[in-house]
DNA sequence: CTAGGACATGTCCCTAGGGACATATCTGAG
DNA sequence: CTCAGATATGTCCCTAGGGACATGTCCTAG
């Protein structure tokens, strides 16, 4: 139930169509909250009905820019501050991970390998971005203010799962003879 | 689609019952693969039914143990080789930080002091663990192997977010005044 | 003027997951 | 003997999400 939240918060930032606010989510949240446009139009239609946003403007192609109503950014603070955080992470690389023991080494070393180069580009990227929001190419609002704590967070979760994915390249495969079954 | 490829594995370590897998999810796995009970149940029937898994044993209050069949065991291991990764990361806490812009001053500190700690629980529970693996407690196994690595990347996980959650405190709230507005 | 491609919005179906509810079985405390 | 509580397995419904498919609109290159 957080897609619904989050078109809130992006639209609180000013008005957008469904097409924008698509674009925003592959491109700023695409690693962390995947979204297709097909929910998007979807939410944002229940969102009108429920007056939380409403049509700020139609443009060419059909075009539907919507703005955030004064009940919707009180529902996105609501969320914000009453509703319990969701911790749930679900992470199938760590689910892997647990059976790795199945894996001939020379395939888990290749599957590392492959991991640990995704994360550390992934990083990079969010690296990236951070730089040139420090650089001031995105302004100085409170918004990008937040969009730089999000992508220190990428840069510091993708750096960790890479440093990972190489640490357990050294790790030894298996104890072959137990401490208690030598001799 | 990856419930099914984590019963298959954790059955490649031995049998169990649904019971049995359903308290391994929520103790081991609870925070990086959540699942419930009954979808447990109804994968286990499935896999079952597909003959990659088979009843063991019956035992008291109609408990029935699964073990792995050899068809199994070559699903998960092309599961682990030929199948991507699905590197989806869906995590709310992210999501939520891109509107910190929206909370007051006070909430957030909060928020953030919150965070942290509850990561830094679950770093330290998982820091426990590793350390009683790394006494002997689990045995030698390449199975506890693997789920030292596992552990690892929860430590890692977590530490992150746990800093970030520290380092996010000390960023000032916005610029109240843009580099080129001054004068 | 016409066809390809980007822009823009949607429908539809299927599966995965969350969570409430139901039920059977056994053990141990009183 | 009885009842609480742990063990053990399920049904059912609802929502969220993935992905294929459909459609309309405008611009631009040829």
């Amino acid at each position: 139930m957080s897609l619904r939240h989050g078109l809130l918060g992006l639209l609180a930032e000013g008005p957008a169509s469904g097409y924008d606010l698509a674009r925003r989510f592959t491109e700023v949240l695409g690693s962390i909250w995947p979204a297709q446009h097909p929910k998007i139009y979807a939410e944002l239609n229940k969102l009108a009905a429920e007056g939380l946003v409403e049509v700020e403007s139609e443009g060419p192609r059909r075009r539907k820019a919507y703005r955030i109503t004064d009940p919707g950014v009180v529902e996105v603070k609501r969320w914000l501050t009453d509703v319990d955080v969701d911790h749930t992470m679900r992470l199938q690389p760590l689910l892997r991970s647990l059976f790795f023991w199945m894996m001939d080494t020379d395939e888990l070393q290749r599957h590392l390998e492959a991991e640990a180069s995704y994360y550390r580009e992934l990083a990079d990227q969010y690296r990236d971005y951070a730089a040139r929001k420090d650089r001031g190419e995105f302004g100085y609002s409170e918004q990008t203010q937040s969009m730089r704590v999000t992508i220190e967070a990428g840069i510091r979760l993708y750096s960790a799962l890479a440093d990972w994915a190489e640490w357990a390249q050294t790790v030894p495969p298996a104890k072959p003879t137990p401490p208690h079954a030598n001799g």
